[in-house]
DNA sequence: ATGCCTGCAAAGCTTTTGCAGATGC
DNA sequence: GCATCTGCAAAAGCTTTGCAGGCAT
């Protein structure tokens, strides 16, 4: 239940809160931009300010419940933290967001980080596409 | 020599032009942002404007002279296009960039794609790290 | 009761743009 | 000479923040 996430997190139980996490997880898109989320709520006629998304949102993702991506075009794009790591990959056309995960790749990151004598704190992998014809 | 570059590209030989190229290639770092450079002309006594710096940088970019990297921070970096491809590891401590270039990632990209129905148009690749203790 | 939230408006930052004068060719 | 540039200031786009009132606990 959202209510325990939000308390477990240190943040009061709010209407704002329960919406934003609710849109996060019953939109079809998976991937958002405060924007997005803010007018989905407005559709559905509930009352809220677009500085209260980004606020919620910043919370969320300091709290570990959702991350955020940065994409091309801007905006920053949420997504809900519900599953293990995975990459990105934005269709150029359609705009379609596919997530990937491979282990792979994972590997030979960090063996070459090593090889400069790093280790990896964070990653950011993106592949934009088009479909093949 | 840059003066060609800059017909090549089918842009007048202007002053700002050929400042922000040689800043570029000479600076001792490679990757700078539009505001570093600037403030690099600046110290050393050019007198041209920020919005230039940002169009001339934009120009090169579309030219294919210069390319941009969108790291984590706000602002863009930009270095010269003068190498093959290759991705980019940054520093979380120092702020240091590194590039590297590993082929068996890049097959493994265009397989992830490839196995999705997509062709990869563009990619981007950044591992955010520290010194390893 | 009180400390955490929210909305609104304003500000912050990076980057872009309109315009009038300057400059390369 | 004329199209292309440049500088300046203003605007744009996304995101954050200050403040005064509102709400959860």
């Amino acid at each position: 239940m959202e209510r325990q996430d939000l308390r477990k997190a240190g943040l009061k139980v709010t209407s704002p809160r329960l919406k934003v996490l609710q849109i996060l997880e019953h939109s079809q898109q998976r991937h958002m931009s405060a924007e997005t989320i803010y007018r989905a709520l407005l559709d559905s006629g509930e009352e809220l300010g677009l500085a209260t998304v980004y606020r919620v949102l910043t919370q969320f993702e300091r709290a570990g419940l959702v991350s955020r991506n940065n994409f091309e075009g801007g905006q920053a794009v949420f997504e809900l933290a519900d599953r293990t790591h995975h990459d990105h990959m934005v269709c150029l056309e359609t705009g379609k967001v596919t997530e990937f995960f491979d282990e792979r790749i994972e590997v030979l990151q960090r063996e070459i980080a090593e090889k400069y004598g790093y280790s990896i704190e964070d990653h950011s992998l993106v592949l934009y596409v088009r479909p093949k014809k």
